[in-house]
DNA sequence: ACAAAAGTGTTTGGAATACACCCATGC
DNA sequence: GCATGGGTGTATTCCAAACACTTTTGT
């Protein structure tokens, strides 16, 4: 049974787009689905889909995620609003954008749910993408280099138990920059956010490395502190 | 003649809401309209409304800050998107927010559109607000905080021809600290984005000071350059 | 033994901070 | 002449950047 929704001005629709960032293999990577439905059909876009009507968009671009990607509780935050008239061909959308950082080896492939594929695409190889989603994704990864200066978020695109030479890469690989090694340490261990393990890497054809985890509550707390800006 | 619009799922309706603030007297201040309807009737809020099928939400809110204040192209920019389920008794309403530095003396006060009574208030002076606006208003204090640490959007603020104490005292009332006078000039000079004029101060009782005015064009030129980060 | 990454300190330059006195003007 | 804000320089501290060698492990 069809139902309409009636209303005495036009409303636009509202969607939610999430710029999904990964780390693997030395390279940051985004997960873009590919499109099994018109408009866009067969081209590449970020996923996301409409807001229902009991949701926020913040409830809406995590479900996204988890349906997505299968993964709960990720580092996830507002980007910014996209609302020009013509960026959907099929009327008028407002999209309310976010981006996440998630590790890719937790990360579980969904069987094609709505028959889209999914993919991880290094963000130095992006296809040409559906709607405005290349402005989306530029400001995300623009949004990421700044926030990465100031605040500690690499942790999030690593396993729970990293090295300080794994981190490293990471934050190589987005600023797009090779880092001193002793300068690097120095600055991310004087946070005081990684908490050293008494464990090292096994199986490694070099020293093994001491093995760090992230000490979110510290993290939370300096941030409630106003340590961090919102970026 | 009345027309409704039907769609096959519910829609959320779109609004913006604009901080804007302004400098007068020392203190940092916060436009607000006392709503002539309800709900909330006879509460201040922020000034704000509906975004139109054919504009985007940052034409909306200069639309939005022309009518209320008079004034145009004045500094603004996206602050955040609230969304929650209940912010808006009327039903489910979206509101994609903004801030603005305006300059007071410019400002013309607008009389009564829509039997709306509008006010700068002290941000130490805020009323109860209507709907989740407090909230609104605190993310943009916030956000301005933050930002005029990075980049020198004071000057919005002021008249186009201000002096250096002038300035410092902007910055003094939004940080709420006392700055050292000569710190301040040799930081805010070494940005490079201010201009000196061979003009005065006229009828002060003290020695008169420089003019200064902002250099928008070398603003925008390191702006470009990656100079300031977005905040 | 050698390849590969781990781990570690010191020096240097630039930026932020702290700090005090004389100057021009209107009353 | 005095009250008011304008204008200026230096010494110190802290942080960022540059820079090279030894250690451990697997092959």
């Amino acid at each position: 049974m069809k139902q309409d929704y009636c209303y005495k001005h036009p409303r636009p629709s509202v969607t939610t787009d999430c710029v999904i960032f990964g780390y693997d293999q030395l390279q940051l990577k985004v997960l873009l689905i590919e499109r099994g439905i018109e408009p866009y059909k067969g081209k590449w876009a970020l996923p996301g889909g409409f807001v229902r009507e009991d949701e926020t968009t913040e409830q809406a671009a995590a479900r996204e995620l988890s349906e997505e990607t299968g993964l709960k509780n990720i580092f996830f935050e507002q980007l910014y609003t996209f609302s020009n008239v013509d960026r959907d061909p099929r009327g008028r959308v407002i999209t309310v954008t976010y981006f996440a950082l998630v590790n890719i080896e937790n990360f579980k492939p969904v069987a094609g749910d709505d028959a889209k594929n999914a993919r991880w695409f290094p963000v130095k190889e992006i296809p040409k993408l559906a709607f405005d989603h290349e402005m989306i994704f530029r400001k995300a990864l623009y949004r990421l280099k700044s926030k990465i200066k100031w605040q500690p978020v690499g942790v999030e695109l690593l396993q729970d138990k990293f090295t300080l030479g794994e981190l490293q890469s990471v934050y190589e690989a987005i600023l797009e920059i090779k880092l001193d090694k002793r300068n690097f340490r120095k600055k991310i261990l004087k946070t005081e956010v990684l908490i050293q393990l008494d464990e090292k890497q096994k199986n490694v054809a070099h020293k093994a490395a001491y093995l760090y985890k992230f000490d979110k509550k510290k993290y939370e707390q300096l941030e409630n502190d106003g340590f961090y800006f919102e970026i």
